[in-house]
DNA sequence: GCCAACGTTGGC
DNA sequence: GCCAACGTTGGC
């Protein structure tokens, strides 16, 4: 199983929307690299949720239900999505701010490349993350 | 609101 | 196929 980091803008689509919904596609993904990352994500991996813009904080946990899979609303097979369902949102959510001043971090593809919206997180990575998150 | 970093586009 | 110009993303 593997761990990833998606980013989302909240103002259009938030972890809030993905627990009202239960269970939703993650699509919108054009980024190239991102892309390349989406393609290896299975059942059962689990994700950090993101959010972009004014807030800049993990906010919850996803569990991906259905690997990646071609885009049913694009043409171009390239285009790949992957079903989620919410985990838990986490009970202190991990600012961009902490996770910067932290310097296990450094390497980390959050802090290097803060345009990439998908994203691996290594595992000793994940569990400081959810540390600092407030879970076990 | 600004701008750095990165992607994409289009002329050559 | 290169690269300048332009557009977009996201942190500040």
């Amino acid at each position: 199983m593997n761990y990833w980091l998606l980013k989302t803008e909240p103002d259009e689509y938030g972890y809030a929307d993905l627990v009202r919904a239960k269970r939703d596609c993650w699509d919108g993904v054009r980024n190239p690299q991102a892309l390349m990352f989406m393609r290896e994500m299975g059942k059962g991996d689990r994700a950090f949720i993101y959010h972009t813009g004014k807030a800049r904080e993990i906010v919850g946990i996803a569990e991906v239900v259905k690997g990646s899979y071609p885009d049913p609303a694009q043409d171009d097979p390239k285009w790949v999505v992957v079903d989620l369902k919410p985990v838990e949102a986490v009970p202190e959510p991990v600012t961009l701010a902490a996770v910067k001043a932290d310097a296990a971090f450094a390497e980390f593809l959050l802090v290097r490349n803060s345009r990439l919206s998908v994203m691996p997180v290594a595992v000793p990575l994940w569990r400081r993350l959810t540390k600092m998150a407030g879970l076990k």
